[in-house]
DNA sequence: TTTACATATATGATTTAGCATATATACTTT
DNA sequence: AAAGTATATATGCTAAATCATATATGTAAA
């Protein structure tokens, strides 16, 4: 992972608060993160191609909802940088969280048995 | 510190740099940094002020030259960041180090007395 | 057919680079 | 000490490159 490359994906507002809650929930659906930060959701949809390409986020299907979760192969190093930045900046998320959890309609997640 | 702002001042190779090799050296002036990085002192001074603007990093004159340190008042998160970068990507600086090193004519740093 | 998501395209905004030049300090000569 | 020269650094300007957004449309699952 080059050191440039991952601080242009933290770089954006869209993208940081995306990677920040994720962290934070571990795992988000499109439409949970649309409505988060409250865009629309082909930007959304784009900032997590970019995270996704650059490989600090994975995604997986489940229904008609995809799932993007941190990727467990980032180097340690950056798992860190991303542990430190969500551990001092939670004021920085609260709006979103708020918006996150008024949200009625999110989908429920099954518990996969086997993971 | 905005976190969106603090990354965007990562996210530019020559920042990014001249601020690993800072966190890497303690102190460091323009000449010793254009040398470390091979480019002309107009693009690292630039680099330079737009960090001194966000108060990364601070400035001292010492003579002809100009010295940047790390700003002490930046918050621990960052402080943090920019410690687990610098140690989980030291071969990213090597060729920047060993130009370091390889340069003649480097100032010679009065040790304050008083500080 | 509706919901969830992705992507192509066009456009506008931001960022970066490079040159030229300005300023401040130091050095040298008179 | 004054004047001229060299060195170190900063900055105004402009062209080029990069990046972000919005709209429209495409795909896949229920």
């Amino acid at each position: 992972m080059d050191p440039v490359q991952f601080y242009k994906c933290l770089s954006d507002e869209t993208r940081l608060r995306c990677l920040l809650l994720i962290q934070h929930e571990q795992e988000l659906c499109v439409c949970e993160l649309t409505g988060a930060l409250q865009e629309i959701q082909p930007k959304i949809s784009r900032h997590l191609a970019q995270l996704r390409q650059c490989e600090i986020l994975l995604d997986r299907r489940q229904g008609q909802w995809i799932f993007y979760r941190m990727n467990p192969e980032l180097p340690q190093w950056a798992k860190q940088v991303l542990e430190d930045t969500l551990a001092g900046n939670v004021s920085f998320l609260a709006e979103n969280l708020s918006s996150l959890s008024a949200m009625g309609d999110r989908p429920a997640r099954v518990q996969a048995c086997c993971e």
